[in-house]
DNA sequence: TAATTTATACTCAAACAGAGTATAAGTCAA
DNA sequence: TTGACTTATACTCTGTTTGAGTATAAATTA
């Protein structure tokens, strides 16, 4: 029937374990020791013998090795191309890794577990537009106009600047397309690795060949484009915060990385947080109050400055019914 | 580093091909020959030997089978749980399926190869609204409320008919909600895979037990609630169609369906036909229009009755810079 | 030529989104 | 105790989008 063995495949599951802690959002990462130069995402095997499904494998072994236990979790893409783990290629194996994404409720974090989060804008700083846009973000499209220039032929030329006008200009800046944005930096040798796997890949498939144009022959990342880490798990990153973003818009996600009992400011800070952007209160107040997601507990926050805020929960009841959570835009 | 061998775990590929032709959306089938009660979805090896990426291992794999070159392709999900696979299962190994959804464009359809097509509606009769709402979707919703009478207490009956509205029924129809619907459908024993797997699953982990009440003690589906697949195949195209639904929404996909010319009519019949709704006429135009992703070529159809219609074309050059597809809602 | 069919233009009202003003209810420091 | 400051909350205003409908144009066919 499926006539073929696979011994040749070496599947792991990786996380992006994300919480958000004092309008900084987090995620988990392991990191790099004396043999790695860089840090990587959390990442284990698949044992099919011991586990009935592959979220059950990914909670167990998540469970095992930081004692958490995940809220929600959602697969997010297998990757399988080659050149994602010499060391194995070099034993004939192809690395086989399926992503998620997974969300911890603060009540699961202890205090005495804080070792390995890192805000995840030290990855992609040019993704923090709370305080207006980031610096980092017009560097970089200062870069990717030079690459532009660079293109063979005019109709190459104007696609490239099509693409950076998606990604970082034009009018509004959309969070959602976060792992659009990496990959264009990838693309135009502005992100680490890219710089890092150049020898890697074969000629015909490698990206341009990052020049520092300050100091000719060197490869380098001029600006300010993030922490790298290890294989590709900054793409797996990109494409879970990225996935995260988007959900966030029509999903009642976001009780998943709130206290039981919250504020309408304490939701809007999360929301904020994970899209690097700052919304309208009142309009934000207006959309959240119409979904009917959310319920007046009759109580007060008194823990913060200024008039205290009611405080809310989350009607699980009416989940199902009303999917969305639409979101306001602009500064206050 | 990754301290585990995976010879017992055997890696798939799948595929849902899709194509619209005469305002039928179409997937292509592997038959079920002699030795097979079901049909299933082509799904072959993944064989990293040959192949660098996972997609351009699909893509061969399909064009040495059916000689079809795939246009758009889009991974979906990896399924890895237990009780998919009996015999391989038996054999001590797992099965790793990687899905995937494939649209063909309608200039790759040759007329001598028309074996495997299958409209989609075959596996989802409740979900074709085009002509009003699905006879089969009201008697499979009267179904449901049976099953939810059958929960236990209270709360789990509240919780039942809170997942059933928000499938089925209350406001509006959901087209993206295929997934869900078929989810709900076979958890309630509905969906004929479910009353085959029954004996497969573990006493704590079965679906309700599928007696048919005109006929006690059997185990059979009432209702047509579509033809069943192999293995969790249709499943798998459950969740390819309600993503290929969801993201017409926000893509421009539905070109890739499309011949180089078109008129307007012809959009959105295929959207009508891939979402199972109607739209207005008039509005959805204005959208299109107003959407500037496609251009005039000047030239007029006049193939059909009536008033000739103007021929447009996806203008590709503005691809990224507007991602929406917006669409009306409603009959004329 | 009238009935039929499809295309296209335009109107209208309700709902919604973005932005802002106004006021309430606390804290903190002089 | 007052006034500056901070946050919460209520409400207004306007332009845009959406859903639904009317009107007219341009073809075919009986």
């Amino acid at each position: 029937m499926i006539e073929f063995s696979s011994s040749d495949i070496v599947v792991s599951l990786s996380a992006v374990i994300v919480s958000v802690e004092n309008n900084r959002p987090r995620i988990l990462i392991l990191p790099s020791d004396d043999n790695k130069e860089y840090a990587s995402l959390p990442s284990g095997p698949y044992s099919p013998e011991s586990h009935r499904t592959l979220e059950l494998g990914l909670k167990a072994w998540v469970k095992s090795r930081t004692g958490f236990d995940l809220g929600y979790v959602e697969q997010l893409y297998t990757f399988g191309n080659l050149f994602r783990s010499q060391i194995l290629e070099e034993k004939g194996l192809r690395l086989l890794t399926i992503s998620y994404l997974a969300l911890i409720h603060p009540s699961e974090i202890s205090e005495d577990y804080n070792a390995c989060w890192q805000n995840y804008y030290n990855f992609f700083p040019w993704e923090d537009h709370r305080k207006g846009r980031a610096a980092s973000a017009d560097k970089l499209l200062e870069e990717l106009y030079d690459w532009a220039d660079e293109a063979s032929d005019r109709v190459r030329r104007l696609e490239r600047l099509e693409r950076i006008q998606f990604a970082f200009g034009g009018g509004r800046w959309d969070p959602d397309r976060l792992l659009y944005r990496y990959e264009l930096l990838y693309e135009a040798a502005l992100i680490a690795e890219a710089v890092r796997d150049w020898n890697a890949w074969p000629e015909e498939e490698r990206v341009r060949l990052p020049i520092n144009r300050d100091n000719p022959g060197s490869l380098c990342c001029k600006v300010e484009s993030g922490i790298p880490l290890m294989y590709d798990d900054r793409r797996i990153l990109a494409s879970a915060i990225g996935r995260l973003r988007g959900k966030l818009r029509y999903r009642p996600l976001v009780f998943e990385l709130l206290p039981e009992k919250f504020t309408l400011l304490q939701i809007q800070n999360v929301m904020e947080a994970i899209d690097g952007v700052s919304l309208h209160k009142q309009n934000f107040r207006r959309l959240l109050l119409a979904e009917g997601l959310i319920k007046e507990t009759g109580e007060m926050d008194r823990t913060s400055l200024g008039r205290p805020a009611s405080l809310f929960r989350f009607r699980k009841s009416i989940y199902m019914e009303r999917p969305q959570v639409r979101m306001g835009q602009g500064n206050n």
